[in-house]
DNA sequence: CGACTGGTTGATCTCCATCAATCCCTGTGG
DNA sequence: CCACAGGGATTGATGGAGATCAACCAGTCG
């Protein structure tokens, strides 16, 4: 329930968006493309009007316009289950698409939101795939992108199973370490931006079995915890702990 | 550890293979393409070597060749998680692609064995990444077709997150069910081509529980259970258990 | 300041994993 | 054809990890 609400009328600013320049080129659609095709992709690529932490980018059963390509910040996806509760499907970072799941079906299966001030880039898929046609780069790029995250949620479906609530924690922030030192400096230093709610829902625990275990690894000496703020203090011990 | 080993040396047969009289043809690439079109498809696909039940299609470390149609048959995929359980993460029916998730690595990041006497067409990802670059038909089906797997996966996460046994059983066997029908025609009978510890493995429950939940539905008069032949004798009592 | 949201901590209970015994198909070989 | 072995499946008994219920605490905002 966000103040703002652009889900159903997109908003899109006329501002010339830049591929070029982009701190998250080589993670995105653009990489390994020769200056030509980057200025012909410009050409395709909408900027969307900011999002603010909380405001809504698209929603489920919203008809679907064109894949985001997240600029910088952070995107919660989620899902309604049959029984009505919210599930969330993934966190999503700079230089990573989402809405890739609604291309099948033409709507959006799922919620997403900003966790942070956000801004993302519209990618129109009629128009992506046409100049895809033309540059075969980019066709290849596109199609590890999607790899990449069917990769991803394989990831998560192992995490889920059968481990205990401290393997899932564990997996939890080293592989967010780890997708954030990709986008910068590799720090000991975790932001979280999402809640504890979320985190639970993410890792299918309850919200006060995530509290505990942060608290526990605090007492290990591994993690230091302020709030949403997570301190790697001892990476070895932590690696230890998924397997 | 089958006795038969595909997975090292591809072993494709000759046969020239025709994606037109292909009975999941409407499921594949290949949907609403031209008699031409699809005759160029025929020319990049190439038949591998039938697969007998248990016989391995792919290794997680293989190196990628390309993506795996299923013509008939039925896949079960699999990965090792950091601690080496193994973890399934898929089975997949005629019609579905497997080996999208290599894509980005260009090396398998999975297992891939065959529940049932399976044949597969191998698709080389340069060919038809070639091939899409001309027919834009075909570039739209394998977008749809990657979406329809970041979707299935997201279907799974939403299935495991938070849910009781006895909800996790009967989504499962609607999943089954509903996929099942559209490649035949509708029946309240299933058989399940894979084995309890498969079905607990995927469900992320013990064995047992799995067991002891299917004599708790033929208990309460909604399925009929012999070995791995299920009948649904009360699909709407079922479909309730889910939400 | 009080109301509120998000987070932590404590106590209890429940569902499911685990351990263990038995059963039942399937195939194999005498 | 039957006996037997062996893996897969079922059933029972027990314990524990984590869910749930509940109280409490700490920022935050009107």
């Amino acid at each position: 329930m966000s103040a703002r609400d652009n889900s159903t009328s997109l908003k899109l600013v006329h501002v010339k968006p830049a591929c070029e320049h982009c701190r998250v080129r080589s993670l995105c659609l653009p990489t390994a493309l020769s200056p030509a095709e980057i200025a012909e992709m410009d050409d395709l690529v909408r900027r969307h009007e900011p999002l603010r932490r909380g405001d809504t980018l698209y929603r489920a059963g919203d008809r679907f316009a064109g894949i985001f390509a997240i600029q910088h910040g952070a995107i919660k996806t989620y899902g309604l289950t049959l029984e009505g509760r919210e599930q969330i499907t993934g966190f999503h970072l700079a230089g990573e698409l989402v809405g890739l799941d609604a291309i099948d079906t033409n709507t959006h299966p799922c919620n997403a939101i900003a966790l942070e001030d956000t801004e993302v880039c519209l990618l129109p898929l009629e128009q992506l795939e046409a100049l895809s046609q033309r540059i075969p780069g980019l066709l290849h790029n596109f199609s590890r992108l999607m790899s990449r995250e069917i990769l991803r949620e394989e990831h998560v479906l192992m995490m889920l199973g059968g481990t205990s609530a401290e393997q899932r924690i564990a997996r939890f922030l080293l592989n967010l370490q780890q997708r954030l030192s990709e986008r910068g400096p590799m720090g000991d230093e975790i932001h979280l931006l999402m809640s504890r709610q979320d985190i639970s829902n993410y890792l299918g625990l309850a919200i006060e079995t995530v509290s505990r275990q942060f608290t526990h690894l605090q007492e290990k000496g591994i993690l230091e915890i302020n709030n949403r703020s997570v301190r790697v203090l001892d990476r070895t011990s932590l690696a230890a702990l998924v397997g």
